[in-house]
DNA sequence: CTCCCTTGCTAGCATCGCTAGAATATATTG
DNA sequence: CAATATATTCTAGCGATGCTAGCAAGGGAG
């Protein structure tokens, strides 16, 4: 019976549908914004039926969170093999990193300062997540060889969240923003 | 007439109160327990006296993030301080770092993931928080001489602050936590 | 055609930050 | 001392929030 087919299909459609008008929203007027009320009102249909596919709003933004991981585990990528040198490699991953929470910053605060019930450095972390990791890991390694592979990558990425995150909430002038990326780089270029 | 300066002095005795009280609830069960019905009952006056002593809730927790610059400030010179060795001293001030953001959490979020209108790199700047920042500095100083000290500091910072931020949302497994802080000693030591 | 079960809706709960305006206490006058 | 003026504090309520119980409509099965 196609007809369930055409159910389930639909009920994708409209998660989706709820997701991207989340992070249109989002991107628009901030996370604030994005209340149940309003958010069922941009989808066309009441507000029970976001707790029909989510279990509330911060799954919502988690969902959202998701799609952030997934585009940015793809910059990160493009940004690594763009180059064959080591050393531009990282920078470039650093700098499409920075590009990122920059450019994005609705998502990146999806991903970082909300939604804390996805879970990572687990088996049940998704693949998302993994990825981007993934991609700054193989940006070091041609660096630092493997040893401590994962703990400095850690340490890379650790430093530049630090790095993003201050200067987002206005705690790092912005204008000294490449001098600290170069310092953070020439860290560790050993 | 000295009736003035009681009432000055009660008054500010309130205010000092209204901050502790935050504190203590926040602790107790977190930022979001602290609602100005639950804290205006705790020190048993009305909800609009809270609103007389401070713009709104945003302004009671940068009370609280003040407090704990402080408290962070004179922890950092300690740690700075307790060994003449350069190396050991900035070792000693990262570790004073994370375990000031591990064990007081709650002021670490206050500080940092919260607290918006508390202006970095400004005029303005509360004393508190450049403190804290120059004890890093000049722990700092010894290992990389004058030469681009500021910036070297702020990454030093942001990694340090990237560290715990992701740690504590999970990002981080925490048993790896002494190597992580190994290798960004290792980074910074010239 | 009737029953049923899924699906979506209306309406409402408890709570939030915040505030207008009444009420009470304190101080300053006649 | 009484009366007015001035702070100070409270009661009550506004407009939101996230979330949910319980009802109505719709299509599928017998």
């Amino acid at each position: 019976m196609p007809i369930q087919e055409r159910r389930v299909r639909e009920r994708r459609e409209r998660e989706r549908l709820i997701i991207d008008t989340a992070r249109q929203m989002a991107e628009a007027e901030g996370w604030d914004a994005v209340t149940t009320r309003r958010l069922s009102e941009r989808i066309e249909y009441s507000q029970p039926v976001l707790y029909s596919h989510f279990k509330g709003k911060d799954a919502i933004m988690a969902a959202v969170a998701l799609q952030g991981f997934a585009e940015l585990a793809t910059e990160l990528r493009e940004a690594r093999t763009g180059s064959t040198d080591p050393q531009t490699s990282l920078a470039g991953v650093a700098a499409a990193y920075a590009h990122f929470a920059e450019t994005r910053p609705v998502l990146y605060e999806a991903m970082f300062t909300s939604a804390v019930d996805l879970t990572f450095a687990s088996p049940d972390t998704p693949a998302e997540l993994q990825e981007g990791f993934g991609e700054i890991r193989e940006a070091v390694r041609p660096l630092v060889g493997d040893d401590d592979l994962e703990v400095r990558t850690e340490v890379f990425w650790a430093s530049l969240h630090g790095l993003m995150t201050l200067t987002r909430s206005g705690r790092l002038r912005r204008e000294d923003h490449d001098r600290r990326m170069a310092v953070l780089l020439h860290r560790f270029s050993d």
